[in-house]
DNA sequence: ATTAATTTTTAGATTAATCTAAAAATTAAT
DNA sequence: ATTAATTTTTAGATTAATCTAAAAATTAAT
């Protein structure tokens, strides 16, 4: 009975769901169009097909939130984008860097016996490449509480357990820190002026951090559990 | 300077190569409609628009044949197509008769750094689950002579070394009937009146093929050998 | 509470891919 | 060599996805 989206429209609602905050808050055209690489005015037409698919709630003038069913959909997509990029990077060897554009096409292969299977073959594995959590077949996946390093003050500790953003320089720039998913670290200081801060990691070294990068890092108290 | 086709114009490209005898042969409006399940009104209009790319070189009512360029094209939506096909049956524990429909969507994935480390991945096969030679990253494949078991007479013997069609059902018949690539075949006798035939494995045991199956297995003196 | 700025929608076009119906060209049959 | 049958193309429409320009609605600023 679930009839099959086109790529466009997948990308329209794995758009929505990443951009909201909470389930219920509005997503609005201009912040799809920019998402999306489009103009309004096209977003304005796909929203009514949408809306017409009961994939959304739509109120004119007012943004879109995801019905049941496209929040399914969007599940579905970010399931399918994050098991590829576990593949692509434990078995083809690629960076985490390399993987994210890769993905966006794969993402929209159609069977759910593959991406199964696929996930049976990498080990079901509960979190991608850059430690975001994959949801199961059934769509659930649990999110532990995490905030931004940019958000913790002097003294406070945690794990490195995700960043925000795909962009292959943050990624790299990363790389080139020795900064990666698990790591344990401790803020030493936090400047007033510009909110850069010192970092201390689990050998005692220190780093150096922009605000910058600091927003796009996510810390934890202890490694999220997934389902 | 390689600019990138459509997902419906490499589907063109792919069966104009694949539907022609030889590179010089012409493939027609009507051949091409039917392989693509579309209208000749359709192939038409597509086939100005691929003529115009320089992929095809196209006289009216003269039907096609496929650019230097275009085969290139070609040959590389069949080397993706075949290497997602081994992968799907070598690690996800596919069977041969359900790979071809997902690897129709796979073939369109755009990155050539993605295939060239699947090929390694892969162990580098020649062949696909169907007894296909895959092209390697230049393009080049060798197809080794081969012949319809339905062209042969009584007492020719052979290997089995392809399937001309991927139909679920040929394949899962073949199955049953436990005919696989690489098995020694020797024809005992071809019925004068349905061109049917029984012929000998390398157990002794013997089968009875209908023509209609046995003009689908392709047989080789000894196995093909590909670049 | 008006006015100004911003956001969103509508109107009207365009392109790729598709279709049906009819016309034109080619090929096969008498 | 005509006529008939078949194949291919053209003409005219449609749908999804996109755009620019202008109108309408909402939100922010005085
Ligand atoms: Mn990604
Ligand atoms: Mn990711
Ligand atoms: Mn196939
Ligand atoms: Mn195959």
């Amino acid at each position: 009975m679930e009839k099959s989206l086109s790529l466009t429209e997948e990308n329209y609602i794995k758009a929505i769901f990443q951009i909201r905050r909470t389930p219920e808050s509005n997503v609005s055209t201009n912040s799809l169009a920019n998402s999306l690489q489009t103009k309004p005015a096209t977003v304005s037409d796909m929203i009514k097909r949408l809306s017409h698919k009961k994939l959304i709630f739509y109120e004119k003038y007012k943004g879109v939130t995801l019905s049941a069913a496209g929040s399914k959909q969007a599940i579905k997509i970010i399931r399918k984008h994050r098991l590829w990029e576990v593949f692509l990077v434990n078995h083809l060897n690629f960076k985490w860097d390399q993987v994210h554009e890769i993905a966006e096409q794969l993402e929209h292969i159609k069977s759910s016996e593959l991406i199964n299977r696929l996930d049976d073959f990498l080990g079901n594995p509960t979190t991608d490449p850059h430690g975001d959590p994959i949801p199961n077949a059934n769509g659930q996946f649990q999110l532990g509480p995490s905030k931004l390093l940019s958000e913790m003050t002097s003294n406070e500790n945690g794990i490195i357990v995700g960043v925000k953003n795909e962009n292959s320089l943050l990624l790299q720039h990363l790389d080139k820190l020795n900064i990666h998913l698990g790591l344990n670290i401790k803020v030493k200081e936090v400047n007033d002026f510009d909110q850069s801060m010192q970092i201390k990691l689990a050998d005692s070294s220190t780093l150096f951090l922009s605000e910058k990068i600091a927003s796009q890092i996510l810390i934890a108290k202890k490694l999220r559990s997934y389902l």
